[in-house]
RNA sequence: GGGCGUGUAGUUCAGUGGUAGAACGCUACGUUGACAUCGUAGAGGUCAUAAGUUCAAUUCUUAUCACGCCCA
């Protein structure tokens, strides 16, 4: 019989169609009525698959199969998110190739367009995340903006604010001059750039006195309103209160003391100009300091600038301030500083701190029940060293910045009469009564705000929307709170600290009851992968080239905490080869017709080989099981990986061998039903981790007759100790330690490993007799060994070794030269009598012996006798070597 | 500046208060009826450095050095 290869494309869409078709991954109800339930982290409808997404939900894919076997109705809820700014940006872009301009086709149209293109081609992104074998409820993808979570998100909005946790408010924000829209704290990053930092002379009214300040930004000095020093800086205390020139601008601002001037930086005196700055902001209010916005909100000077400088872009005007400051003599000297600049995620312009009227959720108080919800561990973090960033954060958090000047997202339901009074409402309808009442009798406008909710507005209630909240749906009461929520480190402010508030604010319970944070996925040299490098790793590429199985069990089994994953080739293609070994076994299997053809009856196997390979499946299992309890997923796909391919492949299969040759019929038939029954609990072991290739063996040999299920469906082992099996254990291990001696004997000697010889029983009693003699067909055939004879003849054909600290000699059909023998011998006689040695001073040690654990000590002791023994009967070896 | 983390075999990483482990790579041999995407045997480590606690430290503590990330 010939076996094909394994052809991973054709069986891996095969059997993902399969299980959609069959609707396996939808939640089944079950006996224990215990539930387990996952919300996906909504990737962008712009979105690709990358190397996180398929680390991530390779993850949720094993905690959800790993619990769907063990008999939990499980779900797994899948959807996107809208990306307000990004999916506005590809959209807009795309029309621009036609020719079209958002501003001239106008808010609902470019809506629409917006709808077309989200129809055609948001669901990318989930059809590669079913290649890759995530057993989400595909019937139960949900949108950020589907009119049910449209819903949630108008109805969380409105209670809010009706709650005074909502409110609108003119401040400071972070505004991006690109995309023209106010963005959150969050979405600004603090980049190290190389700076000048400029010294500006001040000239001081009535005097011909100067006061030096230094800043990175001179354009902003249009809009200066003060100088401040600090109060305790002597060397300016004479000049407070006096009032400077701003030169060029020609402008008359006060000297001020305020804490915030440092007399270490710079020359001590800062300018202040409240409307660009956050911290002179603060000075601002501080000292009722005028605000001057010299921007327009594309980041040219507006009317406030001066003259020559109206119209121009912000680096424009600071090249063109600089000129007329050296040529006025008031630049002093310019430094090469390195300092933090702003930019927006998102669009990498620089961020424009902009006076403006957003709207703003008090974080602050919504907070508070987070905290106290994963001090109590209601929620708890693994690592749990993230709680500690979780609460840093959360300590100190700031108000969140809600509104978006973008057309794209949920409309802010606020609605605005002539007066400017605001009415928000879940309607039109209902705003209207609102206005009705306030404005009385007298005839209104009505009019919707325009700004939309940050994108992460609407996820944060992505746990409980997405089950159906604020209707009572029997999703939400059977899966709410969720299980576990998986996520990356990069997003536990944006998503999960924000999921916390929400979800504790509006339901009784905390949104999960655990939070697992892996690492990033990075290049094999730890550069995190980025298009600019070239360094981006495809995982689609790998799924074509190895399989998603491959590509999972690599990224799964590198999953350590705290670690990043750096990911190579040679990896995947060593996990790829994994899965072969496994494919070749299950041949072997099949050459042999080892048929599974009823249900095993355990109490009746005999075959001791059998009994070693269950129990060491039984602890590879509660190996398994346990470490991926406690999301230790790398341990987990160590120890089943050993397992498989050094117990079950290298020993048990070649055990096997002899017994199907034997003429005991019984005996074979165990054997070939056993290795069946055992590859079977591989498959189920595997599943969860190489979701395809397992379920398609399982198809291949018919599993589903015996077990009742599909492989996807079937129950987790869950095998218990059985005495009898336990008791032989060792047998097989000293075998398997007879047999290794046997070939590296060989190899030392260079006698080619095929060669038999015959082994001779030196001591009189020997442990080591009674067991070949009962494992005489295993020892010949995998240990190449042709007869077993009872007394000793030395000769120039044979060698003396050691097994199990029993002498026993090999006789070959060919001189053996034993010089290199000897003299490895001697080697380790040296290396023995260093540990004896070092072992006795230890137990001379009266400190050690009395302080030190009894059985350690014990230990200590058996050790050096063993050894002895080790030593003399070495040294006997020796001395029988000419 | 504040916080978190990392440093163990050539590489990537587990691990432990009492003999140091895996995978990949490397070396030698090998096509024996599952498998060369393989088998067998092997080489390879002062567990970053220093001090302390302890009978005992790679493991705990402190400091130093190097590197990484987050926040300001």
């Amino acid at each position: 019989m010939e076996f094909k290869k394994y052809n991973h494309i054709k069986e891996e869409k095969k059997i993902s169609d399969f299980w959609i078709k069959k609707g396996l991954f939808k939640p089944q109800k079950t006996k224990s009525n215990k539930k387990f339930s996952v919300v996906i982290p909504p990737p962008n409808v712009t979105g690709r698959l990358h190397m996180g997404h398929a680390l991530n939900n390779s993850l949720q894919d094993v905690l959800v199969r790993f619990n769907r076997m063990k008999g939990l109705e499980t779900l797994w809820q899948p959807g996107t998110d809208h990306a307000g700014i990004a999916t506005q940006a590809v959209v807009e872009n795309n029309l621009e190739k036609e020719g079209i301009k958002k501003k001239d086709l106008g808010r609902e149209k470019f809506i629409k367009k917006v709808w077309e293109w989200k129809n055609k081609s948001g669901g990318i992104i989930l059809d590669q995340l079913k290649k890759l074998g995530c057993s989400c409820d595909w019937s139960r993808t949900r949108f950020t903006m589907d009119k049910d979570l449209s819903k949630a998100v108008i109805k969380v909005f409105v209670d809010l604010y009706n709650s005074k946790l909502i409110y609108k408010d003119k401040k400071l924000v972070n505004w991006d001059t690109q995309l023209q829209t106010a963005i959150s704290d969050l979405e600004v990053d603090q980049k190290d750039v190389q700076s000048q930092l400029y010294y500006i002379d001040y000239a001081i009214e009535n005097s011909d006195k100067k006061i030096t300040i230094a800043t990175t930004r001179p354009e902003t000095m249009m809009g200066d309103t003060a100088i401040a020093v600090n109060p305790k800086d002597k060397r300016y205390s004479n000049l407070v209160g006096k009032y400077v020139i701003i030169p060029i601008v020609n402008r008359s601002i006060k000297i001020i003391t305020d804490h915030y001037a440092d007399p270490e930086q710079g020359s001590g005196a800062v300018k202040i100009t409240p409307a660009h700055d956050f911290n002179d902001y603060e000075v601002g209010k501080r000292n009722k300091l005028e605000i001057i916005n010299i921007f327009e909100k594309n980041g040219k000077i507006n009317e406030n600038g001066i003259k020559d400088f109206i119209g121009l872009d912000r680096f424009e005007a600071r090249k063109l301030l600089v000129n007329k400051l050296k040529e006025s003599g008031n630049l002093i000297k310019i430094e090469n500083i390195k300092n933090k600049v702003p930019y927006g995620d998102r669009s990498n312009s620089i961020i424009e701190p902009l006076l403006t009227e957003q709207w703003f959720v008090d974080a602050k108080k919504l907070s508070k029940k987070p905290i106290e919800i994963v001090k109590k561990g209601k929620t708890s973090f693994f690592p749990s060293n993230w709680s500690k960033t979780f609460f840093q954060w959360m300590n100190e958090i700031e108000p969140w910045c809600i509104s978006r000047q973008i057309w794209w997202g949920h409309r802010i339901p606020a609605w605005y009469d002539d007066k400017g009074n605001i009415f928000v409402a879940e309607n039109t309808k209902d705003a209207l009564l609102l206005a009705k009442k306030k404005n009385k009798n007298k005839k209104f406008n009505l009019k919707q705000e325009t700004d939309v909710l940050d994108t992460w507005f609407s996820s944060a209630l992505w746990p409980f929307a997405t089950l159906g909240w604020p209707n009572k749906t029997k999703y939400l009461a059977k899966f709410y709170p969720t299980s576990v929520l998986v996520t990356g480190f990069d997003i536990i402010f944006f998503w999960v600290a924000r999921m916390m508030m929400m979800g504790n604010y509006f339901n009784k319970n905390t949104p999960f009851h655990k939070v697992y944070v892996h690492a990033l996925v990075r290049d094999e040299k730890g550069q995190k992968m980025s298009k600019s490098k070239g360094n981006v790793i495809d995982p689609l590429e790998l799924i074509n080239e190895y399989g998603a199985d491959s590509l999972r069990f690599t990224l799964i089994s590198m999953a350590s905490p705290g670690r990043d994953v750096k990911l190579s080739k040679d990896r995947v293609t060593g996990n790829r080869n994994f899965i072969t070994k496994i494919w070749s076994a299950n041949n072997f299997l099949r050459l042999n017709n080892c048929e599974l053809d009823k249900k095993i009856n355990l109490k009746s196997v005999k075959l001791s080989i059998n009994h070693w390979i269950f129990n060491e499946f039984i602890r590879t299992q509660n190996l398994v099981t346990k470490n991926i309890e406690i999301f230790r997923f790398d341990e987990a796909a160590k120890h089943v990986y050993q397992f498989v391919w050094h117990l079950y492949c290298d020993w048990y299969l070649e055990f096997l061998k002899p017994v199907f040759n034997s003429k005991n019929k019984k005996d074979v038939k165990e054997a070939k039903v056993f290795s069946s029954f055992m590859m079977a609990n591989i498959l189920k072991m595997l599943h969860p981790f190489i979701p395809f290739f397992t379920e398609n063996l399982w198809f291949i040999n018919n599993y589903k007759k015996i077990f009742k299920d599909y492989l996807i469906s079937s129950s987790w082992p869950d095998y218990k100790k059985i005495n009898k099996f336990v008791k032989n254990q060792n047998d097989i291990n000293n075998l398997i330690d007879l047999i290794s001696s046997i070939r590296s004997t060989k190899a030392e000697l260079k006698i080619i490993p095929k060669l038999y010889c015959d082994v001779f029983f030196s001591e009189k009693s020997s442990k080591l007799k009674k067991l070949v003699n009962s494992n005489l067909d295993l020892i010949k055939q995998v240990g190449r060994v042709n007869n077993i004879i009872k007394i000793k003849p030395i000769d120039k054909n044979s060698v003396n070794i050691l097994v199990l600290n029993e002498k026993i000699s090999l006789n070959f059909n060919q001189d053996v030269n034993l010089a290199s023998q000897k003299e490895r011998i001697l080697q380790k006689i040296d290396l023995i009598n260093k540990q004896i040695i070092g072992l006795n001073n230890k137990l001379k040690n009266k400190a050690y012996v009395t302080n030190a654990p009894k059985a350690i000590v014990q230990n200590d002791k058996n050790l050096v006798k063993e050894l002895t023994i080790e030593d003399e009967k070495l040294r006997s070896i020796v001395s029988s070597i000419n």
